[in-house]
DNA sequence: GCGACAG
DNA sequence: ATCTTGTCGC
């Protein structure tokens, strides 16, 4: 029973009620993930994030889309929706994706390209938020997220653009980036259809004088506000 | 058994 | 993620 919207999103999907069911459903969908490039010309690059206001019953989604390569604000979505899934290390997308959809679903035009607060690949099981949402979409996406989930790496040098390979288990699953001189290194990873060199300098494209990329902060500012 | 652990 | 003011440092 899966319905769909004007722009081609799936509201209506089926959803795992326990961790078990979603650890499976991962494992199954990790096959689908594409990380060859495959992106096409970006004229709209969305930031998507999903904010917890009062107690944490509700979850908040926006997603803010800017204009490529100027990353002019040309449309933004919000969405709410009752948190039906905990927080487990490993399972965000459980909690976040629903209420993700929905906002998704809300704009006049999908984005070009994705790029997603979490974890792509670089995951325990190689199916972070990022991998989750572009395969549901068929959408490009990136995972950016500020802290690492799994994984092991080598100082990243303290210049703008640098970045090394973040490990696991003897591959390669994101990079380690430093988006700008003198923070901490952000952590990037394939989400969908693009490979890991590329999406890092999608990244780097997307981000000015700030540590995080201006759609992220776009998107992360739309979440926690509401407007 | 003891840590680690996206948001 | 969220609850919260001022404060240390470049």
């Amino acid at each position: 029973m899966v319905s769909e919207d004007s722009i081609g999103i799936a509201t209506d999907l089926p959803w795992p009620q326990t961790p078990a069911q979603a650890i499976a459903l991962q494992r199954e969908l990790a096959g689908r993930v594409l990380r060859v490039d495959d992106v096409g010309s970006v004229r709209r690059v969305a930031g998507v994030d999903v904010g917890f206001p009062g107690g944490g019953q509700i979850a908040r989604a926006a997603v803010a889309v800017l204009s490529f390569p100027d990353l002019r604000p040309v449309e933004q979505a919000v969405a709410e929706l009752p948190v039906a899934f905990p927080y487990v290390p490993g399972l965000l997308s459980f909690r976040e994706l629903p209420a993700v959809l929905a906002a998704l679903a809300g704009l006049a035009e999908l984005p070009d390209l994705l790029l997603v607060d979490g974890q792509g690949l670089a995951h325990p099981r190689r199916f972070g938020i990022a991998c989750h949402l572009g395969v549901l979409t068929g959408l490009p996406t990136i995972g950016v997220a500020k802290t690492r989930l799994v994984g092991a790496h080598d100082p990243v040098p303290d210049r703008r653009g640098a970045w090394v390979p973040l490990h696991d288990r003897g591959e390669v699953i994101g990079a380690v980036l430093r988006s700008r001189v003198g923070v901490r290194p952000i952590y990037v990873s394939v989400g969908h259809r693009l490979s890991l060199e590329r999406a890092v300098e999608w990244v780097m494209a997307c981000t000015g004088r700030y540590r995080l990329p201006q759609t992220t902060r776009a998107a992360h500012a739309l979440a926690s506000t509401g407007a």
